[in-house]
RNA sequence: GCCGGGAUGGCGGAACUGGCAGACGCAGCGGACUUAAAAUCCGCAGGGCCGAAAGGCCUGUGGGGGUUCGAGUCCCCCUCUCGGCACCA
């Protein structure tokens, strides 16, 4: 670094050095950021940088940004300034998830156009972020409720269609009264709407597009266990999501007239080895088989309607327990193919029709609800398999009654005819290798996962582009004819229906095919296909031929960081998976996850309560900036708690932060000309113990704050090191006054501070870089090494403990042997009269911390 | 019920692989500066007991046991709390 030539103050500035006044810094250099549109761009991917992707979830402009915004941004953004400072090629880019329902309820109530209110509300949360100092590449900018960006979404679902992912299928969908839409199975909590928690999900009977999700479920499962720098919490609920299943689907062949639904029930199970003991059949309500098997008997028909209607109600209830068990038996009788046994078919209120076939094998004594349901109804309880006794051979020994239900895995078949004796895995293998043979079952796995409903009965989002011909029944629009626009100006309602259906220019179109009258399809697609894939078009966010460019991504993926709210542990994050899977099948892009590092943070709580319009407990960004600045707002986002960790909001700890930037402040202001001055030396020898000790904080500073970048992100520990950094240099202001202290390691030391505030206090640190002579741009500006060395303790005082307890210090040089170390402690008056006529066991030395002695 | 977090001063939280519990900040108390206040700067501070003080002793990380020279940290049991899942065969 050169020498500069000293630059004196005008006096209306130096009164102003006095004072930190963070409105007056940070609106001069947001005006000055504001100018420079390229200082947070990342270069070309023909960079030959070391690239570094930090991505934060992208808002849904739903106003005004709140606290959990602004936490999540000033993680990613702080890591995002380390990460430049580092020397790193860093996208940090930010978009607007524009779609979806609160902007037509906001049309509804306020008589303001979905688009208009969306895209003022983009205007306005985007001058909050950029007031807040947040460094994003703005000419990366994506907004979903665009048609630049929705006609990709149009773009892919006709690839989905094209390799068969995307199909219509009638069926059952949740249905919330409420939103008057269609949810996808993600989107129901509970039984409610994930929107209104208060309205249960009806069930209809709807034509839907759908996106065949479970082609990946194996893999998607899979490649969990490779994301080993995703939280384990996230893991599991994916996990659990999937909910694969190993087991064995069995025809039952039915006794007696068969009906249009067939003459056998397929039952899923995953205790094959248990068919034995199975001494009924049960089916869902809603099994196709029951109007085949009940046709004769009006009575039977109403009592399982009822079955059905209290499966409903259970899914409606919002304190979730299982329901009572109940059943009907059917009069019927069902073969089980293992041991030509005739069981009794009943219909029960406990199986669910969407999970394996609708249809079970009932084992009583090896399975609780089974079990539950026998011991109201009366029905067989036999026992097929016995727990194994350790160290006993297989085939002696009486049997061991075991507490019923017997569901372990580490037991033996009896009364399984051939099967007998084998232990449980031997058995699974060998009856459901045996059901093959015979042509009566196979082996299986089930997922919870469904196939993903994205129809919406909305208007406020992205066209299906399908067409309805008479003469060609569903017709794809063909490419070069997207988009497929979405109208202005729309009748929007709650009152059921796709508001689009009303807008006649819309529905009516001509048939790519044939060019015959046709009519478009008027639902649109859920909100969430749009943040699938939003974070590849960041990469090239202008190209107008192509949705994205595949080398580009090659340089750019896979996000090195992702960071946003557990809340989207399932959905966005499993659609994004999916949508990347499908994207690489494509060959457009290379990777097989969207991120390799995913970070989620904790909720802003503020007097033990979320923040919520309704608990009236919310503290606005805009307040905060404005009574304390933007610096002080984030830097307490960081300050008051780990970032994984729920944070409870205090306002008092906002001011305590002001207050600490305001020390920093004037500390470096004041000693600014010699900063200006005297060439920083890196290592610069000190001249006094205060200076040497300064010079060591610095650097244990240095390292503290790296290794938290480094490491487990507490940033909280890493803005307490720097408080402890400048609590110390005010302890040395004696002798900076006096000129005792080195100038050189007080310009070093200004230089590193405002280093290492950089990437928590941007606004500040770019004043004082400035003040201190800089003009290089600070994010380019390499981030500081530590020195070992330097940061070492040349002393150090060690703990005594007599039998545990703390009775003495002693200070010993830091290169002191163990052996010293030992006869130095036990040579201290205090430990001389404490083990005075004891004897001495042990002596136990930890080396640079405690010494332990031991007495009896 | 199952899975996963968490419980540390008046408050938010530190203590990373077992090694001085309470860093840092807030609130509090005392002092300096000031005509005064604010701002700022300096200092004290887990609780209890003894002492004029220096200091000393006891006690203390949700509760109960254990391992260890030594436990907020490891093991067993329990309580409370916050999330997620929930008749998935």
């Amino acid at each position: 670094m050169a020498e500069r030539p000293e630059v004196t103050n005008p006096p209306q500035q130096r009164q102003s050095e006095d004072r930190y006044d963070p409105q007056r810094i940070e609106e001069k250099w947001h005006a000055r950021w504001q100018a420079d549109p390229a200082l947070f761009a990342a270069e070309p991917h023909s960079s030959k940088r070391k690239k570094y992707y930090v991505l934060e979830m992208l808002p849904y402009p739903s106003g005004a940004l709140h606290m959990g915004h602004v936490r999540n941004y000033a993680i990613g953004d702080a890591l995002a300034r380390y990460m430049w400072m580092r020397g790193y090629n860093v996208l940090h880019p930010m978009g607007w998830d524009a779609f979806g329902l609160p902007a037509e309820n906001a049309a509804i109530k306020n008589k303001v156009p979905p688009r208009k209110w969306t895209l003022q509300n983009i205007e306005h949360m985007k001058q909050q972020m950029k007031r807040l100092g947040f460094a994003y590449d703005w000419s990366r900018e994506v907004t979903t409720c665009l048609p630049e960006y929705y006609r990709w979404n149009q773009w892919f679902f006709l690839k989905l269609y094209e390799k068969g992912l995307a199909y219509r299928k009638k069926s059952k969908v949740n249905w919330c009264p409420e939103c008057a839409t269609v949810l996808a199975n993600e989107q129901v909590v509970g039984g409610m709407c994930w929107r209104h928690e208060e309205t249960p999900v009806e069930q209809r009977e709807l034509e839907q597009w759908f996106v065949r999700t479970t082609k990946y479920a194996d893999e998607l499962l899979r490649g969990l266990d490779q994301l080993e720098a995703w939280p384990e919490k996230v893991r599991t609920m994916q996990r659990n999501w999937i909910g694969r299943s190993e087991g064995a689907l069995v025809d039952f062949k039915v006794e007696g007239p068969s009906g249009p639904a067939g003459d056998k029930i397929t039952v899923f199970t995953t205790r094959i080895d248990t068919i034995y003991g199975a001494t009924s059949i049960q089916l869902a309500p809603e099994h196709p088989l029951v109007a085949d098997l009940v046709s004769a008997d009006p009575d039977l028909g109403a009592k399982i309607e009822e079955l059905a209607r209290e499966q409903t109600r259970a899914r409606e209830q919002d304190v979730v327990e299982a329901i009572e068990k109940h059943g009907v038996f059917t009069g019927r009788h069902a073969i089980n193919p293992f041991n030509q046994e005739k069981v009794p078919i009943w219909v029960a209120n406990y199986i669910l029709m969407g999970y394996g076939t609708g249809a079970i094998m009932s084992v009583p004594a090896h399975d609780e609800r089974d079990f539950e349901f026998a011991q109201k109804y009366g029905l067989e309880v036999r026992i097929v398999i016995l727990p194994r006794r350790t160290g006993e051979p297989a085939t002696s020994g009486e049997p061991e009654s075991p507490m019923l239900p017997y569901t372990a895995m580490d037991s033996l078949l009896i009364n399984s005819g051939e099967f007998s004796q084998l232990s449980n895995e031997e058995a699974i293998a060998k009856m459901t290798a045996f059901a093959e043979q015979h042509g009566f079952g196979k082996g299986t796995v089930t997922y919870r996962l469904k196939d993903w409903g994205i129809s919406r009965q909305r208007y406020w989002g992205t066209p299906i582009p399908m067409v309805y011909c008479e003469k060609d029944g569903v017709v794809p629009v063909p490419e070069d004819q997207l988009p497929v626009l979405l109208p202005e100006n729309v009748d929007i309602t709650l009152q059921g229906g796709s508001p689009l259906g009303r807008v006649p220019e819309f529905v009516n179109a001509k048939c790519p095919k044939c060019g015959g009258p046709a009519r478009r399809e008027t639902d649109t697609m859920d909100t969430f296909v749009d943040s699938s894939w939003y974070f590849y078009r960041y990469t090239n966010a202008q190209l107008n031929d192509r949705p994205l460019d595949t080398a580009t991504i090659d340089y750019w993926f896979p996000i090195d960081q992702y960071i946003g709210g557990v809340e989207h542990a399932i959905l966005h994050l499993i659609y994004s998976r999916f949508w990347t899977r499908f994207m690489r099948d494509q060959g457009m892009v290379h990777n097989d996850e969207p991120a390799t590092r995913l970070f989620t943070q904790g909720m802003v709580i503020k007097d033990g309560a979320k923040m919520s319009k309704s608990k009236g407990n919310v503290v606005s960004p805009d307040d905060m900036v404005a009574q304390f600045g933007a610096d002080s707002t984030r830097m307490y986002s960081l300050f008051a708690t780990s970032p994984d960790r729920e944070l409870d909001w205090q306002e008092a700890g906002v001011e305590g932060v002001h207050r600490f930037l305001g020390r920093a402040y004037r500390f470096v202001m004041r000693h600014a000309s010699t900063a200006r001055v005297s060439a920083p030396r890196d290592g610069a020898s000190p001249v006094s113990p205060k200076a040497r000790n300064i010079q060591r904080k610095l650097h244990q500073t240095i390292r503290r704050v790296t290794e938290d970048f480094q490491g487990r992100w507490h940033f909280n520990t890493s803005v307490a090191a720097i408080m402890e950094f400048v609590n110390e240099l005010y302890g040395a202001e004696d002798e900076i006054a006096t000129g005792k202290f080195p100038p050189a390691l007080l310009a070093e030391v200004q230089h590193k501070l405002v280093l290492l505030l950089a990437p928590f206090a941007p606004y500040l640190a770019a004043e004082l870089w400035e003040a201190i002579g800089e003009r290089d741009q600070l994010l380019r500006y390499p981030w500081p090494e530590y020195d070992p060395a330097l940061a070492k303790e040349e002393e150090i005082t060690y703990a005594v403990q007599i039998n545990g307890k703390l009775r003495s210090h002693v200070a010993v040089a830091a290169e002191c042997p163990e052996d010293t170390v030992r006869e130095r402690v036990l040579a201290d008056e205090k430990v001389k009269a404490a083990v005075e006529g004891k004897q001495i066991v042990k002596v136990i030395v930890v080396p640079g911390k405690l010494v332990n002695v031991v007495v009896r």
